[in-house]
DNA sequence: TATTGTTATACTCTATAACTATA
DNA sequence: TATAGTTATAGAGTATAACAATA
């Protein structure tokens, strides 16, 4: 319940916040699919090779793109056609199947993040105090969600 | 493009704030999706309906989706038949028409908004205070960048 | 000439249901 | 029985090129 003595509460500044929020994830969504396009990937293409920085079982891959399984059949399908993934089985259950990148795949991937893993430009406007303090905040709201999942 | 030469130096706290950032997109992201596959709408009329807070012009909307004016035309044949939008010739520009919600593409609105433009629960463990640092933080870093585009 | 919106085409995404092989 | 992955199908998204109307 109540961790400090402070009001634990989602108020009109968490409104506010969030709102700013979603201004920026709407400046990053279309960094990502500038991003894909000059890539040649398409948005779902781009975000799976996003996931893909370690192995993944495919219906992992289908709870972290919120879409089904079958849908990642295709896309691993297409994926895997360009070279850019593999499909490794389980050892552990003969009915899982590990998604893993090729060499060409990690390439890719690295050039997608050159892209959508730096700050925008109006990160610098922060001083090194503040972006440190924003850092803090950051994981206190994070913390023991379900999982940090980058998607875009 | 934004990743042009001249690359002004951010330090490893920021770095650090934009994984944390880009984990909570993620987590944006999934709500966004589940929303709106539960109001039975694809992932990309949602985004349009969120961009029609006021009425757009179809080309202003391609550039908020980041995709090809072609697309919105479909996209927006298929939102008027199911009554949520009309499209308005503007006065100005004959050549330009405008995309307006109706009072059912308001109300199909105001509920995408409901499960998106809530805060995630983590926001309550920032301190009041600490929600205000934040809302002016985020202010500093989305001035004068290209618009608070909302998309997810 | 350039721009807005449309059409036509080809390919990809997405959800659903039915199937298989494992567990 | 339940789960991981596949297949088949239908509807929707997406990029490209070509086009008409307008600027």
């Amino acid at each position: 319940m109540e961790t400090g003595t402070e009001t634990l509460e989602v108020g009109p500044a968490a409104a506010d916040s969030w709102a700013l929020l979603r201004s920026l994830f709407g400046l990053q969504r279309r960094r990502f699919l500038i991003a894909a396009s000059e890539l040649d990937l398409h948005p779902a293409q781009a975000g799976a090779l996003l996931q893909l920085g370690a192995p993944l079982p495919m219906n992992e891959l289908a709870y972290r793109l919120a879409c089904d399984n079958s849908n990642v059949t295709g896309l691993i399908d297409r994926l895997e056609a360009r070279g850019l993934v593999v499909r490794r089985p389980s050892f552990d259950d003969r009915r899982v199947k590990h998604v893993v990148l090729t060499d060409a795949g990690r390439e890719l991937r690295e050039r997608m993040l050159e892209h959508v893993a730096r700050p925008t430009p109006g990160f610098a406007r922060l001083t090194a105090a503040a972006q440190l303090q924003l850092a803090g905040m950051l994981r206190r709201i994070l913390d023991d969600d379900p999982g940090g999942i980058d998607i875009t």
